[in-house]
DNA sequence: CTGTATCCATGATGATACTG
DNA sequence: CAGTATCATCATGGATACAG
């Protein structure tokens, strides 16, 4: 676990792959995308549908950022109109199993103060 | 997965476990405070030697919100001076098992943008 | 349809100073 | 030592408008 200097001068431990992950994962909408394409592989359009709340802009970084990441596969479909459709990588089939056994933990915890934030 | 109205208006996939877990262990240094609790209990200024760039004030947060979820217990020490130690729950011990198992997900991501952030 | 660019509100975090 | 309060800053994400 390595330590990385930030823009704003803020050292944090990173350069962890758990680090990694958890971050990439607590990302907005990242799960639901992840939940949503494990079902079946969607276009854009269709995870917009899906995530009614979810903005276009930030699907897409998501989407990208999953991809950089080797969990999700963009297949670009050469059918006019052009189109894509994404899929969840080998990858990301490993990890689904883990992330339920993280759930059922997420079953057990318990929600005291259910928004500690900032001494709430 | 339910959907919840936040504060500023914005809707969000919440009241999942999962997404539960994986926010809590996103925020700043948690991972890292349960990684040295895992090693051996400790007390609030031990937890700051050994993360020498937390702040004071993240520390209390965190501390109080693992507490609150059940996967860190307080064990006040009466002896004076008045002191307390921090210790790993029996739900975080068998917790550290799935945290290993992401580990090795996290080594197998892929790192073609490492600071893929706003169209960076 | 599939994105991307700009703008802005909010939340999270570090720095600092302070209390028992 | 063990926290807590206040303040400033920066990244995240939504709304909206725009582009191929």
């Amino acid at each position: 676990m390595g330590l990385i200097l930030r823009k704003n001068k803020i050292e944090r431990p990173t350069n962890c792959p758990l680090t990694d992950v958890v971050d990439l994962l607590s990302k907005a909408w990242a799960l639901a995308i992840i939940w949503n394409l494990s079902i079946l592989p969607r276009r854009f359009g269709e995870l917009r549908h899906d995530l009614p709340t979810i903005s276009a802009r930030v699907l897409s970084i998501r989407l990208h950022e999953l991809e950089a990441r080797g969990l999700v596969v963009r297949q670009p479909m050469q059918s006019p109109p052009p189109s894509s459709q994404y899929v969840l990588s080998a990858l990301s089939q490993d990890f689904l199993p883990i992330l339920n056994d993280l759930t059922k933990i997420g079953h057990r915890l318990t929600n005291m103060t259910p928004e500690y934030n900032e001494f709430s």
